[in-house]
DNA sequence: GAAAACAGTTACTGATCGGTTAATGTAATG
DNA sequence: CATTACATTAACCGATCAGTAACTGTTTTC
């Protein structure tokens, strides 16, 4: 097993998520994904057992460069942690911004796999985890009373105005967050 | 045109939001759809062009039972206009105990055709505009200086809850949703 | 009661679904 | 140079996709 190079399935893993992020999962057939990646769905079946096992390593990928550019993003613009919570809503607002936006490929791939056991709801799930994760980090070194309880707003804020601007094709919804956040923050306990 | 009664005709599309709700839209087949229903394939088109008119019918049923029962509620569980903004998220909490919850269908409507333009896209996004417009009526009662303003962040509240209630098979979110709404509701400007 | 008009069925269309088989090309190993 | 091993391909599998044709009843209308 191996046959192709780290870098074209690198380079597969990218095209098919690329595919999968604009048409959707089910639409999106195996014979297409061979068409647009130019490898031929024999090759690609070597290295993936099933449809499904390529579309986790989509997630897989899309989880890793995501979360890198929305962390990092996040930190640019901020200095505090408070500072960065709020920035968040900055980032989100570029991103929606951007021609390629079409909502979140995790909220998109729970909703064609919603089984609470299914493998691609579960890697959507840890997906967000690790986002709450963070924004609780950021909530605690902040000084927040309760930072697990606000880093689980922010995210709500985060869900709510992805869904919102990827159907109505808008950023506004960012900046509705971003002033929800901002009184959020203000208002909170602190230690 | 008209061939089965209105009553059955009614209940096929009943069935087919069911079945659309639980599997998704490109993954249910029309065949499905007419055994699961006993109406055949033939009948099923003499009254809807294609499939995506009758996705279309299902999406109109189900603003109307679903938007129907949430303002119900929601005037149910509270007297004063501010009390049914918060009690909108104890309705959701109610919804997402439920066996049946399986997400929002209107969002996952939009995530399986997400154009812009798209019929399908544009009915989702209309459901959502009537939520808000029916917000922003509490929010301008309630006596808030930006009842617009106000009624986004709801929704924006709303729409995260059910993602992540969907994503998680828990309730919690509405639990945060509503402290965070409640928060909002405080400190909100009033006129 | 004849004749349109219409609701309903089964059976089918070509295309595509996820996935595999059998064969060919190619590179490394003895 | 022969052989083993492996990467890749075209062609194919049965099932299902959205949608339709041809036909059979049942009403409605005159």
């Amino acid at each position: 097993m191996g046959a192709m190079s780290q870098s074209k399935r690198a380079e597969l893993i990218r095209r098919a998520l690329d595919l999968f992020y604009r048409n959707g999962f089910h639409a999106t057939g195996m014979d297409l994904v061979a068409r647009e990646t130019g490898v031929s769905k024999t090759a690609i079946y070597k290295h993936f057992r099933t449809k499904e096992d390529l579309i986790l390593a989509t997630l897989r990928l899309r989880d890793e460069t995501f979360r890198n550019w929305l962390l990092r993003r996040m930190a640019d613009l901020a200095e505090t942690p408070e500072g960065q919570l709020l920035a968040l809503f900055d980032a989100l607002a570029e991103w929606f911004a951007q021609d390629s936006f079409r909502g979140c490929l995790f909220i998109k791939a729970s909703a064609e796999y919603q089984d609470a056991d299914h493998p691609i709801n579960r890697e959507a799930l840890a997906h967000k985890r690790l986002l709450l994760d963070h924004f609780a980090d950021l909530a605690a070194q902040a000084g927040f009373a309760d930072p697990r309880a606000l880093a689980a707003q922010i995210l709500i804020l985060k869900e709510g105005a992805i869904v919102l601007a990827a159907m109505s094709h808008s950023a506004a919804a960012a900046r509705d967050a971003k002033r929800a956040a901002g009184q959020l923050l203000t208002s909170a306990a602190r230690i």
